[in-house]
DNA sequence: GTCTATAACGTGATAGAC
DNA sequence: GTCTATCACGTTATAGAC
């Protein structure tokens, strides 16, 4: 049943580390985040973490890559959907990152923490550039305003508001949540409402001169 | 000239450092910082950080507070007007903070980010749980509702969104920069334009149904 | 008040037994 | 592969001369 490698029925070492890893640093950022933190988390003793990724460096380079790979890819998959509209895309994203967030609601922060230290990380690794600016999602927002079907603004204004409304209230949690009497909970469910929300916002700021 | 205390002309020595450490932290954040990076950006010698700070967690202390009390404050004041409307606060707080942030376009990610790791640094220190909801912009946004003349949707929704409109552009300024062609002036332009773009989509999102 | 020198400590990484 | 023990180093903080 476990065909070549037959390791143990839970998951491996390397995969424990990586799973604490992950949870480490998304909470503390790197240079707040002790190798020792991640090897308890992980039930592991600190020389094995250097055994299998030899320093904490790579260890957080490939935990930053993954999230940001997975992220970006997700993104791009709904942006080059030849078959729906951008309306619809605006749904698929702002339903599919609330989901996301609201079970990882770290995940802003921490890239946008680190990306402040290393702005190129992105750059050199992925590519953002390219890919966006031929996306389906681009050429139809284009498309629609050259036929005055909405109205023009910039593609980064669009682009920024829609991350910005989703993504925002996630980056500014403790801050909301320390200046109201929300409960948990109720963060939760207002979440939710920003599903249907953001595309009937979105919506009306193109249709309006 | 200089009464009492007869320092040099420019500057004290306690100011310096505490200029020097407001740019460090800013850009690195607390955990990424030395405290020899501060001493050497106010040009004064290490041990004279401790002299006048005794800790780099009392300097750190001090700078955020600064920082915090300096925005709700300023936050506060237009909120709390009686003699605007709500739509002319919410152009002030638009035009006001884009031009703070196109100067110091930092501050956003360092407080969101140090406030991740200590959640209550708001919360005990500055009383903004009360503050803001007995603010007149709160009051004034109740009322319109009340009076059908704008549309119904939770306060928190509406501060969100007009905050989050203003702040995500900067925070997600590295993102932004790395998947377009923007140059930093182009960028700034883009920024400046927001300062009438937003009051008028929130103007518009309020009045639609 | 400001400096040099160094103590005290925390952290990343490795050697070596099992 | 996994552990214990320890090294090597960077960083915070302080002692003490000036």
């Amino acid at each position: 049943m476990k065909s070549t490698t037959d390791q143990k029925a839970d998951v491996s070492t390397e995969q424990k580390i990586k799973d604490a890893a992950r949870i480490v640093f998304m909470k503390k950022g790197y240079a707040a985040t002790r190798t020792r933190d991640i090897a308890e988390e992980a039930g592991i003793n600190l020389a094995l973490l250097n055994y299998y990724f030899r320093s904490k460096q790579k260890l957080f380079e490939i935990i930053m890559m993954e999230t940001l790979s997975r992220f970006f890819n997700s993104v791009i998959s709904v942006f080059n959907d030849e078959n729906t509209t951008l309306e619809s895309k605006v749904r698929e994203l702002a339903s599919r990152y609330i989901d996301t967030l609201i079970r990882e609601p770290e995940i802003p922060t921490f890239i946008l923490s680190e990306l402040r230290s290393n702005p190129d990380m992105l750059l050199t690794k992925l590519p953002v550039k390219q890919v966006l600016s031929k996306s389906v999602f681009f050429r139809q927002h284009q498309e629609l305003i050259a036929a005055g079907k909405i109205t023009e603004v910039s593609p980064v204004h669009f682009l920024v508001n829609m991350m910005g409304l989703i993504i925002f209230p996630f980056l500014a949690k403790p801050l909301i949540m320390g200046g109201t009497n929300l409960k948990a909970e109720e963060f939760k469910n207002l979440m939710l409402e920003r599903k249907k929300l953001i595309p009937a916002w979105i919506k009306i700021l193109m249709h309006t001169k």
